[in-house]
DNA sequence: CATGAATGAGACTTCATTCAT
DNA sequence: GATGAATGAAGTCTCATTCAT
C-alpha cells in the first residue's frame, strides 16, 4: 500500500478515502481491467459471421491484448490464481455477462451447426483460452516472441481443438 | 511457517532443522512433487508407439495426475506463478530432462512425420498443457466434475489442436 | 529494539521510520556520540600553549566527559569492543579528523621539540588514553571516584609516561 | 553452544553435564584463562630486585602473553568488558589473590621508597595496565606490530608515568 | 479532504536448553 | 554417560491501517 500510494503521489492515508481497504483495491482494480479486456475483445465483432470466424477475433483479440498489457495481463492472471479468483471463476463462466457470453453463445451455436465439438462449457473454454493464457505469459516473461503469424496460427490450432471433426 | 509448525505437530524451531529458511522449504517440496509428476506420466509410456497414442497417454496422465492429487497440483501450479518459478520455466522446456525431454522428442517425430503442426517449441506446449492445466484447476474447484471419458475427450480435443490437418 | 521502543514509548515499528535497521540505530548512535565528545575535547583548546599544557588539555577534557556522561562512555566503549568498531580504530588514528588530528599534530611536534618520546603513533595513543579509558571505567563502575585533583593528577601522569626524560 | 559442542566433538547435550549452563561455562573459561595468565607473568619473578626490575618483569610478561595468545586476549578482554565482567574488577584490585597481589605489594614498597607516585591503587593500575591492554589490542587486530623493543619500550614508559619525578 | 507518523499484530528465524533413547 | 532432535521464548523486521493535524 505504501508503494501504490508513494508512486500515485499521494499520502499513504489517502488511498483509504478511496478504497475501504487493500482487498477492495485490488479487487476493484481487477474489475476495471477485466471490463477494459473484455471492450477490447468486443470491438469489430464479426456478429453474423460464420463461427470460425468469430472465435479466430475472440483468440487473436484476446492474445494481442495480453502481449501488449504484459503488466495487466500479469494482474489478472495473478488475480485468477489467487484466494481472489477462486469463486470468481464459476460465477464468470455461469453468468451472462460481457464476454463470457459471446463465447458461450458462439459455442451454443457451433454445436447445433455441428462445427463445434458438443463437450461442456468448461472444456471449450479450457481449449480455447488455456493455451492462449499459456502463451501469451511464456511472451510476457520473454521465452519465446509472438508475430502477427504466430498469434493467428496459435488461435487457428485452438480452433483445430474445439471444432467437430467431419 | 508457523502454520506448517503446528499441522506438522512440532514445535516452530523444528521446522529449521530440516530446512534451511522458508525459501528452501518451498523449493524442495516443489522438487519433490514434481519428481512425483514426471515418475507418474512416465509409467508405462508406450514407447515405439505412434505419435497421436504417446500423446494421449502424456495427457490423460497428466490430467489425471492433477485432478486425483488436488493439493500437489494447486501447489505445483502457485509455484510456478510465483516469483520462484520465474526463471523456472525457460530451462525446464530447453533442458533435456524428465518429462519435458519425452514430449519434445514426441513433437520432434511428429513434426519430421508430418503428423504434428510444424510450429514452435512454447506454441505446443501451450496446445497441449494448457487446456489441460486449466480444466484441472476448475474440477479441483468444484466448477467441473471430470470422470474418464471426459478426461479422454479432451486430451483428444488438444492432439486435434496439435496435429497436422491432412 | 523491543525495549528501545518501549523506553522511547513508541510502538515496536516506529523505530524503522528514523533507522533502517538495528545496525544503522547502534552506527548512528555511536557517531552521534562521538561527535559530541570530540566537540567537547576540542572546547577551549590553547593553541599555540606549549605542548604539555595542550597535551593535560586533552587528556583532562576526555576524562571529565567520561565521568560525567557514564552512558555515552558506555556506549562508546562497547561499540569500540564490538565487531561494529573492529574497522573502525585505524581509519581512527589514520585519518585527518577532529580529535585524532588534533592529537597527532601535537605528538608531531612534541617529537621534533624533543619534549616527546619518539615512539610509534599506536604507542602513543596507549600511554595517552589506555589509562584515562582504564580509570574512567572504574570511576563509572564505582570502583573509585574521580575528584578534580585525581583527575589532573592521572593525566600527568600520562604526560610523564609520553615525555622524554631529559 | 552448538558450535562449541561441535568443534569439541562432542553432542549438543554432552556439555551440559560439565557445565550447568552457558554462564557457567563463560565464567570458568575466564577463570581458568586467568590462572594460566598470572602463573606466566609470575615465571621467573625477580624477588628482590629493585621496584622497576619488578614492575618491567611483570609489564612484560603481560604485554608478552597477550600478543602471543591473541585468542585468550580477546576472550579475557571481551569478559571484562561484559556484565559478567562488570563486579569482577573491584574483587581483583582489592583481594589478595596472585598476580594482583604481587603488583599492589610492589606498588606498596615503591611508594615507601618514594620511587612510585603516591596515588590510589585503580590509578596505578591503569597507568600501568590500560596503556598494555590498548596496544594488544591494536596489535591483535593488526593495526601495528609489536616486536622485542617496541615491548620493552612501552613498559618502560608505563613505569615513567608511574614513577615519581625526582 | 489529505497527510504521513505511529501503530502493533504477525512473519521469519535463532539458540540455549531439555529429555527420550 | 552421551546423544542430538525437539523445543519455544525472544529477537528483528514488515506492512496494512489509523488518526491527529
Amino acid at each position: 500500500m505504501a508503494e501504490i500510494a508513494e508512486k500515485a503521489g499521494v499520502g499513504a492515508g489517502t488511498i483509504y478515502r478511496y478504497f475501504d481497504n487493500k482487498d477492495v483495491l485490488i479487487i476493484q482494480l481487477y474489475q476495471e481491467l477485466e471490463r477494459d479486456l473484455v471492450a477490447t475483445v468486443q470491438e469489430g465483432f464479426p456478429t453474423g459471421k460464420p463461427v470460425r470466424e468469430r472465435f479466430l477475433h475472440i483468440g487473436t483479440k484476446l492474445l494481442r491484448y495480453c502481449i501488449s498489457h504484459p503488466l495487466y495481463f500479469r494482474y489478472i492472471e495473478q488475480y485468477h490464481n489467487s484466494p481472489y479468483g477462486a469463486s470468481l471463476r464459476k460465477d464468470k463462466i455461469m453468468d451472462k455477462s460481457g464476454d463470457q457470453h459471446l463465447f458461450k453463445q458462439l459455442l451454443k451455436e457451433g454445436i447445433a451447426e455441428r462445427v463445434v465439438k458438443d463437450l461442456p462449457i468448461f472444456v471449450h473454454f479450457a481449449l480455447a483460452f488455456g493455451p492462449v493464457i499459456s502463451l501469451a505469459r511464456d511472451h510476457v516473461l520473454g521465452l519465446v516472441t509472438l508475430d502477427e503469424e504466430l498469434i493467428f496460427k496459435t488461435v487457428e490450432a485452438c480452433w483445430d481443438g474445439i471444432k467437430e471433426n467431419t
